[in-house]
DNA sequence: TGATATCGATAGATAAAATCTATTATTGGA
DNA sequence: TCCAATAATAGATTTTATCTATCGATATCA
């Protein structure tokens, strides 16, 4: 039995005459007559009774008739499901970022895909890069905004932009005087940090490596998000870096908080991080991928430094 | 799309594991990958994200195993439907019985049909012969019994016994005093026959060949059952031909009327009928038309003439 | 890090099934 | 008795499914 079979079985119940059901079903009618024969004998039933001038069905036939048609409303509604999502842009997608970058890019990117995408769905995770890359592995998330090269290897990325690092301190604070920075301005007694698993930790202290030894003593103050950082700062507790896109809205300069750019290195970027979509290798929606990312480096570019496309 | 497929890619969902579904679905491997590519090429959408470690639904494949689900459900529902009408002795049967049969072979029809045919279901329609053959050939009768050769090209019948005619007259009638008749015993002026339209008018009427044209005075008297013929014949009115099946069962005896068959023609049987199951030439009960004619030879034998079988 | 095992994809040959054209057989009607 | 209509049959051809052998990628383990 066969979808096809079916179709020429319903056609020639509705038409009750083989050369016309062949013809709506565009094969010629010995075509048509052997596969009927073929489903006949493969039921071990007769379907149609038959002269050279009529065609009348049978019970069994009546009633297989009922079935086929469910048949083939269902094998209709396979392919107007599929039609459905054949659109690549559109559905639904679940989308992990990182803490220091999520409060920041979430509302400019929803309107950035209510604009561009209008048939995408999008729902956000917030978690810490390696929470999310087990999620985006084990298929509870179709893709991710994180600032790290993906450690493994059935995750890769399409870079978005690289973000600057700031520096931020309290008003009055000695660092106020320059308006560039470079790292070792950074007093390692003073530099407050994320706890463990925030990427921008590490990328922090990679920036102030001369850090690095020096701040174990700092272990009890390391905070659990840049908001409650900041607040520190803002209380005189010391400086900390943040991220560029941090330092857009005002809410620093409300706070009493001040920032400052590192000095661009020679021939390079200042200090920054690379901010990434990445999603599994085998991800089906790579098409969805590749727009989605090349909107998002579209849309921030005009706050950090948008990555150069490869072709 | 194509039902195998369906079942390819539900053995793919299920399993999570093309080798191991390829198994189950008695393919090979490179077999079921085809297929499943051709099938995702068909509906424009990928079905399942895999890597060599992995194999995952994706949102449409969730979406559209369910309705394969159903679609394959509706193919085992056509598969049991015929099933169920496989069986060539079983199912309903509308059967067509003329009035001057259809009292007397009733109850032992359905006494046997319900031993021999256990799976039968028989229901009855009584007419004359011309409105049982227009229903047999528009097909609102499966088959019928009749006393004629079927009128029409399409129809078919096998035969099934030969029913003698009986003289019935009242008692005391001068046509006591024989045991056997022959025709010409029959006197036209006192001939009784069954309105037009009943094969067996007709029959009787060429037994009595000598009261064709001399009957027509009883044009008024004609009835238009067997019974009300009988109810005249024992008032008085007249005499009958009746058929042997209807000497049975003591009905005559209690109204005061007697009955004489006619004596044998030389070399032949005497005046009778040739009772048949009639069908259409196309049925798709051949097999069935068969086996109810063998058992209604059977079961009428001791009754009537049985027809010799042609091999 | 390098060998090994696993797994889905690909290539090419083969087998199976569907389809076509031409024709036949049947039968109902002029 | 011939003609028109119709489904069935025969045989060739095209399309599709399937198989075996192999590849390429990757995870595992020594």
């Amino acid at each position: 039995m066969n979808l096809r079979d079916l179709t020429y079985f319903c056609a020639v119940a509705e038409t009750r005459h083989f050369g016309r059901a062949a013809e709506h079903c565009h094969i010629s009618q010995p075509t048509l007559s052997s596969q009927i024969k073929k489903l006949e004998d493969e039921l071990g039933v007769t379907l149609f009774e038959r002269s050279n001038k009529s065609v009348r069905l049978t019970a069994v036939g009546q009633e297989i008739l009922l079935i086929a048609h469910r048949v083939q409303e269902g094998a209709a509604d396979i392919r107007r499901t599929a039609m459905a999502h054949s659109d690549p842009l559109a559905g639904k997608i679940k989308l992990g970022i990182i803490p220091t970058i999520a409060p920041m890019i979430i509302p400019s990117l929803l309107a950035m895909t209510g604009r561009k995408f209008p048939a995408l769905h999008l729902s956000f995770v917030e978690d810490m890069t390696d929470p999310l890359e087990d999620m985006l592995r084990s298929g509870a998330l179709d893709a991710a905004i994180l600032a790290t090269d993906p450690m493994h290897s059935t995750l890769v990325d399409i870079p978005l932009y690289d973000e600057p690092f700031w520096a931020a301190f309290p008003k009055g604070h000695r660092l106020e005087q320059k308006s560039e920075l470079v790292a070792v301005d950074i007093d390692p007694q003073e530099l407050l940090l994320l706890s463990e698993g925030h990427c921008f930790r590490d990328q922090a202290l990679s920036v102030c490596r001369h850090a690095v030894s020096q701040n174990a003593a700092q272990a009890d103050t390391r905070a659990t998000s840049m908001e409650t950082i900041l607040n520190l700062v803002a209380a005189g507790a010391g400086v900390t870096l943040i991220p560029a896109l941090a330092t857009q809205g005002g809410r620093l300069a409300e706070t009493g908080v001040l920032a400052r750019p590192f000095s661009k290195t020679r021939g390079g970027e200042g200090a920054s991080r690379r901010v990434r979509l990445v999603f599994r290798r085998t991800s089906p929606r790579l098409q969805l991928m590749h727009a989605l990312s090349d909107a998002i480096t579209d849309d921030m570019s005009p706050l950090v430094h948008a990555v150069p496309k490869e072709e």
